[in-house]
DNA sequence: CATTATTGTCTCATTTTGTAACAATAATAA
DNA sequence: TTATTATTGTTACAAAATGAGACAATAATG
């Protein structure tokens, strides 16, 4: 973390977000011994291009590669300048504050979203915080600085390009149902959808290909498995 | 221009668009005596939100206030960081490249559109360019670094903007009629639309005002004039 | 073999959109 | 004054997309 290896005032965050029950999650950092909770970020190598650094940031801490990454805001206001925010964290893990100096500054933040398979990740703290875990987007606790509303700025980035992006492949299984896939476009509209023209209009989309029945085990007719067509 | 005044490594740029006859233009610099082409764009204060900063540039270039800004995306690859562009320019302008030394370095660069009634502006160069000019976005001269690829995204955003926002009612003077309209989305999407639903799509959208009609002195109907509801 | 829950598809009504037709009208020419 | 011309606002009808429900198919259970 020496200071010379990095852009001074440039960090990313990034919203990762997963799909698990019926319900959209994100992964939330909470620092060590300060009860703060906050956005995964970074910070950019002077040598580095931006959305390598942030797809390379995003592997360490998933654990996935080819990751579905997407830019949608950079936040630069001035009310996000609070150093006492960044202190407490650094005194709380033992920092030296005086070679750390630099983190205290002002920071223009880029933010990203990530869509990622909920099964495939095994989240990783990093040295600062304790814990790196999955909260239901109704759900958040509390998060520093203008995280809220980054993350709020991001779902409405992912609602409007829900039809245009085939967001839905990157936030299931490989193979999926037709109602599974139902669920998510729900969780991310934030609306009930009904059945028969959810279905109609993905199958006219065209994006998709079916496979062989999954049977489930429960008495009722056993639904055809898809998956996005690769383009 | 002291460096101590400003953030390190970010920059900003705009893509200032005005609509003249029936062409989509924007506003374009040629620097002193080099024949080089960019956008026009800016450094961020060190204790300025990154928002007001660039309306305060765009203000200060075009004398427009309240103009309608979107920021659409941030430019961090490492192919852009081209010391040598920079330097020709300071030195073209008898400038002290010590002192500017700065300028030099690797620069990540956030975004924007503007949209501008064309016959508002008065374009202003600044110290260290020829001109300030309108070109058509289909004859665009060659332009420094990434340049280009900036303009194409922002037309490319604001193409999914279009029925989303009143963009129109940003590029027109205050009144305006349907065909103007409709000329103005045309050529946004860079497609001709159909006269009838056009206007009946505009009408249902219930987003504009009508008022008397524009008599053009043409030896047919006059057509009625409108501006967009204030919302 | 009847029951149950869910699925895939079909049908029909409703809404939206594509396309063309038509009447209204502002200037000009006869 | 009256036909002519170009363009406009509106209506009419066909085609396509969508909403809402009906219905048969089917995988397990009792």
């Amino acid at each position: 973390m020496q200071k010379s290896d990095y852009l001074p005032h440039i960090a990313y965050d990034s919203v990762i977000l997963g799909f698990s029950g019926k319900d959209l999650k994100i992964l939330i950092m909470e620092y060590h011994n300060t009860g703060l909770f906050a956005l995964p970020g970074g910070f950019v190598k002077k040598n580095e291009t931006l959305d390598d650094e942030v797809r390379r940031g995003l592997e360490e801490r998933t654990g996935i590669k080819n990751i579905y990454l997407e830019q949608f805001h950079t936040f630069g206001d001035l009310a996000r300048y609070q150093p006492e925010v960044m202190e407490a964290i650094l005194k709380a893990n033992n920092k030296d504050t005086k070679t750390l100096q630099w983190l205290l500054d002002r920071f223009i933040s880029v933010a990203y979203y990530a869509l990622i398979n909920y099964d495939d990740v095994v989240p990783r703290p990093d040295a600062l915080s304790d814990s790196c875990q999955w909260y239901p987007v109704k759900k958040l606790p509390k998060l520093i600085l203008d995280h809220k509303i980054i993350v709020e700025k991001a779902i409405q980035t992912l609602r409007d390009n829900l039809d245009r992006k085939s967001v839905g492949g990157n936030l299931l299984p490989e193979k999926f149902t037709m109602k599974e896939l139902q669920h998510v476009h729900e969780a991310i509209l934030g609306t009930k959808l009904r059945r028969t023209s959810f279905q109609r209009k993905i199958l006219a989309a065209d994006v998709l290909k079916r496979y062989e029945k999954r049977f489930s085990g429960k008495a009722h007719k056993a639904p055809y498995l898809y998956s996005f067509k690769k383009s």
